[in-house]
Formats: C-alpha cells, sequence, structure tokens
DNA sequence: AACTCGGGGCA
DNA sequence: TGCCCAGAGTT
C-alpha cells in the first residue's frame, strides 16, 4: 500500500500524459446529467454526446420521456449498446422521478441508487458532479489503474477502493483525480495492453515491471 | 461470484 | 471478423 504522498503524486504525473484531457458528457443541469451517465454505461463519453446531442432537444424533462412509447426512445438511442434496457430504465427512472421527487433528481445515494439503471458508480457522479456533495466514483479504469500501481490492494472491493482513494487523496482534487485516473487507464494503462514501456510511472509500478520482464523473457 | 445485455471501437 | 468494453440487475 502507498502512502498519501506517494499515491498523491502518481495521480498528479498521470495529469502530464493527458493534460487537455476534457472528454466529458456534455448536460445542462443534474436531470440531464443523470440520463447522460445512466446511457454511458460500458460506452464511450464520445458516443454518448453523440446521441445526447438530439436527445436533449428532443427530451427536456421526466415527463417527456414517458409520452413517447418505449419503442420510440429506444430507437432514439439505439446506437448505444443496451439500449433495450437503458430505454426502459430512463422511462421507469422518470416515473419515480415524477412520482416520488417532484419531478427533480434526489441529492441522497439511497433515493439516487434506488431509481432504475443507477448504481453506485452513477450515483457518486451525481452526487459529485450535479451537487458538489463529496464523492468519489470508481469504474474499472479507475479499479485497474489504483491496483496496478499498488494504491489499492488487488483484493480490495470497489466499496474499499472509494474509501482508499478518500482517504489518501484531499477532497478539493478528487474531481481532478477521477479524470486523470480515467484517462490514464482509458488510453495508456490500458486493460489488455498497457503501455508500461515508456510509462512515467513505470519506476515506481510493480505490475509494469513485472510485465515488462515477462514480456522480455517470454 | 458469475452471468447477461449489445452496438461501437479497434486490432 | 472477432474480441473487448467509460455498469447494473438478476440468480
Amino acid at each position: 500500500m502507498r502512502t498519501k504522498k506517494e499515491a498523491q503524486d502518481a495521480i498528479r504525473v498521470m495529469g502530464t500524459l493527458f493534460p487537455e484531457a476534457e472528454c466529458e458528457l456534455n448536460f445542462r443541469n443534474p436531470f440531464e446529467l443523470l440520463i447522460a451517465v445512466v446511457l454511458s454505461a460500458q460506452c464511450t463519453d464520445a458516443l454518448v454526446n453523440r446521441v445526447t446531442k438530439h436527445l436533449f432537444e428532443k427530451y427536456r424533462d421526466p415527463k417527456a420521456y414517458i409520452a413517447v412509447p418505449l419503442e420510440e426512445l429506444q430507437h432514439d438511442i439505439r446506437s448505444i449498446g443496451l439500449f433495450r434496457n437503458k430505454a426502459k430504465n430512463i422511462q421507469s427512472l422518470c416515473y419515480t422521478l415524477l412520482e416520488k421527487h417532484g419531478g427533480n433528481v434526489p441529492q441522497t445515494r439511497e433515493e439516487l441508487e434506488a431509481l432504475a439503471g443507477v448504481g453506485r458508480k452513477t450515483a457518486n457522479v451525481v452526487l459529485s458532479v450535479a451537487f458538489g456533495i463529496p464523492a468519489i466514483a470508481v469504474d474499472t479504469h479507475v479499479e485497474r489503474v489504483t491496483k496496478r500501481l499498488g494504491i489499492c490492494r488487488w483484493k480490495d472491493t470497489v466499496r474499499q477502493v472509494e474509501d482508499t482513494l478518500m482517504k489518501k487523496l484531499e477532497k478539493e482534487t478528487w474531481g481532478d483525480a477521477h479524470h486523470r485516473l480515467i484517462f490514464f487507464g482509458r488510453y495508456h494503462c490500458k486493460a489488455q495492453s498497457p503501455r508500461c514501456p515508456n510509462c512515467p510511472l513505470l519506476d515506481r509500478c510493480r505490475e509494469g515491471q513485472k510485465r515488462l520482464k515477462k514480456q522480455t523473457t517470454g
């Protein structure tokens, strides 16, 4: 396990690799963010933005999403994977918002996770980005990168990764850290073919050194 | 813990 | 072409 200082410095270095890391979801209010994050499961932000560009003009509030047949909403987001389930979830979610929250996005984790298609990661994104409530969203990239670098343990659950990052990083940097970990994981420390040879963190990455050794000997 | 959903991206 | 994936729900 790395110290706070080591963890913070490692994540700082990631920022030097992708200084223009600005690929975020497009949204104008908490409701649009919620929809965008639900749509983003298992696909890229760029793909989601391509769809929401038109989607958010046609559907401006929860009432709009449930005013059309399910098939129409499915058709409107069909270029995204899992679109059948996601369309169902969005209509169900909008019903819940109207019935239990006056058409607004709730601001507690319990209420958010009770919505269809909203899990812990999505809830954390909405809490932190839309409402400024401290939370760290751990996706597969964040989990993989922090474990490879030894910031977290291999056997840690998503929940434990969350707790570790909240303890080791200053609250004001959580947002930036999240983006840096995402980009570092997506484009550099990739799941199958991580670019270890020219990685600025190689000297302090046990996993990277292990992989290089295996590559040269095998 | 393991499976399913699924079109896009990428080798 | 075939594999993998910026999750969540179900069993």
